[in-house]
DNA sequence: GAAAAAAAATGAACTAGTTTAAGACTTTTA
DNA sequence: TAAAAGTCTTAAACTAGTTCATTTTTTTTC
């Protein structure tokens, strides 16, 4: 996915690594967002207001998706009206991580977001590069260096 | 609502405006929401899951509100299963804005957090006193004091 | 397996935001 | 309507995080 685009589908990750990301205007990356095996990933803005996205999406791995377009997502809920509880639910726990993301971003300083978010998705802090995580944890890769250097010392 | 109390119900604002608050180890106010008419607010969090919640809930205006206890939530998707899609939709919005404020959150620097909220809200932005709003924007109310009069100069 | 490219580490100089303290202004209460 | 309490402003000293430049380490590519 590439920022311009209006995103035509919503992807479920059955293997690999993703990486959901802005370039401010000094073209620095900030991260979204992860998402790896059982995730949904996409923008859900563009998808729904069909307006261009902000956002790229890039592998970090050799990943395999499933993509539901506009069109079959609207058609599902209209013929297994089931399905709207599934969402429901779904976004429901989406809405309280990004609640609690928001708050942490905050309020927490950098070095607490990383021990934070280290102790919450180990599996994934092991996937990626420190400077993609320096991107979500909205800092520079160097100051990033300097946290976990700090923080092993201990 | 208070730190410690689990959550009964999620309240619809009819009149009014609150502000929905975490205060952290040196009893610092970090402020996640100011819920005016037409706003929904809780913790959805403890709503669901019955934990206590870490959250206060102060009207800062005379106020109105309704609130849905969990058994009549619950009850509500049994006898009329159309509100499924309501919620999903509620939620789907609900998580487009939390997703952005959670990059903006940790993308943009104070000031330009300042102005955007300011542009997005600027009904808020009135009601409210200068100290919440670095409450919520995640600054002191001095560096917002400084902030305002520099925007203000311009 | 050597060369190239990317990621990580380190350090010095800088800037955004905090802390502390004090005074001015505004709102609430008795 | 005076006093008290809370909010806002200002300023100086400080700290968390950035920037820029260089070196080392790791990963990728041919």
């Amino acid at each position: 996915m590439q920022a311009g685009d209006v995103t035509k589908y919503e992807y479920f990750i059955t293997k690999g690594c993703l990486k959901v990301y802005t370039l401010d205007e000094d073209g620095a990356p900030h991260i979204s967002m992860f998402a790896i095996e059982d995730y949904w990933t996409g923008d859900m803005a563009s998808f729904i207001t069909k307006e261009p996205t902000r956002y790229f999406i890039k592998a970090t791995e050799d990943s395999e998706l499933l993509g539901i377009s506009r069109a079959n997502y609207e058609l599902l809920f209209q013929e297994i009206p089931k399905f709207e509880r599934f969402y429901r639910n779904l976004y429901q726990r989406s809405l309280i991580s990004y609640i609690r993301r928001s708050n942490q971003g905050l309020s927490l300083t950098a070095e607490e977001r990383y021990i934070e978010y280290k102790k919450k998705y180990p599996n994934i802090v092991n996937r990626i590069t420190q400077k993609d995580l320096a991107g979500y944890i909205g800092i520079t890769p160097e100051f990033m260096s300097k946290i976990i250097t700090k923080v092993n010392r201990r």
